[in-house]
DNA sequence: GCCGTGCAGTAACATTGGTTACAAAGGATT
DNA sequence: AATCCTTTGTAACCAATGTTACTGCACGGC
């Protein structure tokens, strides 16, 4: 385990942090579409990322979903924090995009640790700080941004998750994580098409110029 | 500023704490509309809110407003703390909605503090998670609700900041903070008039029961 | 009182996005 | 090949919101 926290957290937490961390933490191994926290759900431990991808969702009353942001390789949840340090319920549903691995920290150790390290303060603050910022930027988005362009950044940001330009799901699944309909984003990515931005096939979507 | 401090944060601050936060805070009254922090800005202080109200806008590239939350007594802008940790610049624009005092902490002390005391960090994490909570809800206000409920939450919210059933705006500007247009705000207002849930006059509306 | 400015009311219209319904195509199973 | 299910394409329609344009009214300054 030790190795799987270097490689990922080396650079940001010194090796008396990193053997703490491998001597409470639990690794674990997680297949893609594994559902890793509930809405509701009290948490017992804090997620650190070491390779995959997870997404974090919204849902509001009647069901609707709507993806807020991702997780990568070396991002915590920061909502998961604030649920655990509050002792209060999660708000967020997470599940894994990639197959991905991740170390488990028990709840208890992070006071203590963000008394006794420095580089632990840092990232604790730093995950909350890109959080916001992921919020932020998605809230501008819905405000802001009409459904054509959500669809380009939503197709953008899930090939660069995902590392190639195929994008594996079907219209309908785009729909739900944009809390739209599926008639809707086929008009739109057929629109995308004909500009010659993308290309579309049963099941799968390839990039090509966005 | 001791009395001010203890009135509002006596009960989650040790009395060291709070003498610390006075020997080096400064006392800030300020009118209502007074722009405290604009977007781009660097902040060198941290605000903590004694009385009265503020609100937390966001702005798109074309100059459009949307309103995130208000922050009140014993609150302080966590947006503040993630911007000075990361010596970044400030993602959002920060107008007093009602005359109010707040002290202002240079930022060296947070990290001093948050070793130093536990009270602080409480209070560090739990702004954290409660704006993250506020953010939460205006995203899922703008993503899932139609804008007849936003403005019923606008102005019930509105209502309650400023402590009364008299809301001080035209309608202009409350089509601003909820980046809609005049016309659109004038026509749903009327229809709430109609069904007797407010009182429209010229510059103010009334709640009657909403 | 008279005028100018800003605010509110309203109609007509455009656009966006959501809904319903159905057809066609792809892929798997038998 | 015949069948079935899922996915996608498309048309017609509707509702919500935004836009433009014009009107009248209130209030402050003169």
């Amino acid at each position: 385990m030790i190795q799987e926290l270097t490689e990922s957290y080396g650079t940001i937490f010194e090796k008396d942090l990193i053997n703490e961390i491998a001597q409470v933490g639990t690794f674990k191994e997680v297949p893609e579409g594994y559902k890793l926290i509930e809405i509701g759900d009290y948490i017992k431990g804090m997620p650190l990322l070491i390779s995959g991808a997870i997404k974090i969702l919204r849902e509001d009353n009647d069901g609707d979903e709507l993806l807020l942001y991702y997780l990568e390789k070396g991002d915590t949840c920061s909502m998961t924090m604030a649920c655990c340090m509050g002792d209060s319920k999660s708000e967020i549903r997470a599940i894994t995009e990639t197959d991905s691995k991740l170390i488990m920290v028990p709840m208890q150790k992070m006071e203590e640790w963000t008394v006794k390290y420095k580089t632990w303060r840092n990232f604790v603050f730093n995950s909350y700080h890109e959080r916001l910022k992921e919020l932020l930027s998605t809230l501008d988005s819905i405000a802001f941004d009409k459904m054509d362009a959500r669809l380009i950044s939503y197709l953008k940001e899930k090939a660069r998750i995902n590392k190639g330009d195929i994008i594996h799901n079907t219209h309908q699944e785009i729909a739900y994580e944009l809390h739209s309909s599926r008639v809707v984003i086929s008009r739109l990515l057929k629109k995308l098409e004909q500009m010659g931005s993308i290309e579309l096939h049963r099941n799968y979507i390839k990039i090509l110029d966005l």
